[in-house]
DNA sequence: TCTCATGTAACTTTTATAGTTACATGATTG
DNA sequence: CAATCATGTAACTATAAAAGTTACATGAGA
């Protein structure tokens, strides 16, 4: 299957909105992102329902932030996005009364949950507010955005 | 895309293989596995390079474990698999120019790679030893398996 | 020499994710 | 109110990774 990338595209979402002071359409950071624009709306779709983004339609419509970054945690993101497995490795069921399939999936089960655990202890840690001040370091000032070249025609 | 379950078949597989006392061939194990001998011999395959296991062909040929079970841990068997991507997410590298982007992929990474040394230091800790004697234990003796009923036709 | 079993290449199937098309619905503006 | 803009969604296609399948070459016993 492809590779999930919606946290990724999320972060990118969000920082992007956080350097704009009005609202954004689909179109807009569909095109900046180089995606298309359903494939926005269902992703921000989710982060909407956990308030973290706020839609509004027709003129001068699009999408804002609802809630300031620093109070926002990648943890927070990815739990928005209604998260699909974390990890590529899954085990076989086959034959569930074989007691060897039994404990090697039981097994591995415990070292996958430990990993996702410190996973998301490790995202819980990390504020978007701090990626956006990395940012603004790189950049000694707001960062600038190809998205700010883009007005609609 | 299918979610990868090679560490989970191979540990399956070496463990029944512990518990026999002849080379079994590819098309045993697959048949106990539920799956095709191909299957078996790509993923086997890998683990000969490793000197994990030995292959004979003609007569009485097929599988048999050339390390005691008590020298391996999970960790050996799944590197042995040249591992493909551990975690199922991975971020976008659309506009590698864009400072945000960069930041959001830098911080992913740091937390990917931390989740995956987590899981590689578990998994170097469980021997296939000790999955074999909870085997054991469960089955108050050496287990039985579906793999005995099936001689050669 | 005959048969068994591995070794491999090449193909099909499966399934999760991304991308696309099409259209309904609601909001703003003039 | 009408025209336009933008979201909201359903339904479809495309892509890619893994598993499964077919076909055949190669080597080892019996
Ligand atoms: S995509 Fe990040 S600035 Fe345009
Ligand atoms: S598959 Fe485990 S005993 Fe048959």
């Amino acid at each position: 299957m492809r590779t999930n990338s919606q946290l990724s595209l999320a972060l990118h979402l969000l920082l992007h909105m956080a350097e704009m002071n009005e609202p954004v359409t689909s179109e807009r950071l569909a095109s900046a992102m180089n995606t298309n624009a359903v494939v926005i709306r269902r992703l921000m779709g989710g982060l909407r329902e956990r308030g973290i983004v706020q839609s509004r339609k027709g003129h001068h419509g699009g999408w804002t932030l609802s809630r300031p970054l620093a109070e926002l945690t990648l943890r927070d993101v990815y739990l928005a996005l209604g998260a699909g497995p974390l990890l590529s490795l899954t085990h076989r069921t086959q034959n569930p009364d074989c007691l060897i399939e039994q404990a090697v999936n039981e097994t591995l089960d415990g070292a996958f949950r430990d990993a996702e655990a410190l996973l998301l202890a490790r995202f819980g840690e990390v504020s978007l507010a701090a990626l956006q001040s990395r940012v603004h370091a790189a950049t000694r000032g707001p960062a600038h955005l190809c998205l700010e070249g883009k007005t609609a025609p």
